[in-house]
DNA sequence: CTTGACTCCGTACCAACGTACAGGGTTTAT
DNA sequence: ATAAACCCTGTACGTTGGTACGGAGTCAAG
């Protein structure tokens, strides 16, 4: 069980074996040690690390993030708060990306109130809305 | 002023000259009459559509999307309801979106709390929590 | 020993939305 | 007339996170 190739691992933790190369090349995971044939062994240590991945893709962090934060744990020099920055920092971004989405969703609501639904498309009021010059709804950035 | 150039049309709309042509290659514009000398002659209805298609990508549509809505009204069967039904999908979809924010921010967040700040980034609870849960696949096969 | 499943590498491709050349020709201003 | 500024086409590049393929070698079971 220690001694998984590229197979069992993907399996193991449910990815694509092409998405554990890319990992690979990323520099996300470790090079792990060939057999004579060439064939990648791999233990569970990397099967922790691509749960871990998994996880924090989950949480939204990005791939480049995920490595600042895997890269974080080898420097002795780090302490939690190095990566309690980087949730913060993310828990941030989260809260832009939510308020965005809830302007675009206002405007959107706005737009469907003022549609019958009976006019032809030619006179749709919310064509009309997207065409008109003016920025009649909200549309900041 | 009803004749531009690609360039100037460019300017009025506020997009890159690529993007122009991008579209007309997507088939989001027409494509415009040429002059003599091959150069794109423009009218200002194409710049209504370029505030069109500038306006409905802040609401969060997608070029398709918006290449959609803008063939509805040229086919004179459609009424106001489809181009409805479309906004009311998109309302959903940022729903949607805004919701697993919302779920990735309350982990985050929950996880940022068990942080003090003080430890090595090796004992981290927010690196452990997304880490070790070896109790997780006891083997099974 | 043969067959099928597995793995290797390198490269190309996907979505989405553009941006950036290169290597020409054209228009405009001085 | 000449230079700056503009436009043309076609293709490649950039991002993010992978996926797919081809042609070869390897492993395990019957």
């Amino acid at each position: 069980m220690g001694n998984m190739t590229i197979g069992r691992l993907a399996k193991e933790a449910g990815v694509n074996i092409e998405t554990i190369r890319y990992y690979e090349r990323r520099g996300l995971i470790q090079r792990p040690p060939r057999r004579e044939s060439g064939y990648r062994q791999y233990t569970r240590e990397t099967l922790a690390r691509l749960r871990f991945i998994k996880r924090a893709k989950l949480l939204g962090f990005s791939l480049r993030e995920i490595q600042e934060i895997l890269s974080l744990r080898l420097a002795p020099e780090t302490t939690c708060s190095d990566v309690r920055i980087r949730v913060e920092r993310k828990i941030a971004d989260i809260d832009e990306r939510i308020q965005a989405l809830q302007e675009m969703k206002k405007a959107l609501t706005t737009l469907a109130r003022q549609c019958s639904g009976d006019a032809p498309a030619g006179e749709c009021p919310i064509i009309e809305a997207l065409d008109s010059t003016e920025h009649e709804y909200n549309d900041s950035r």
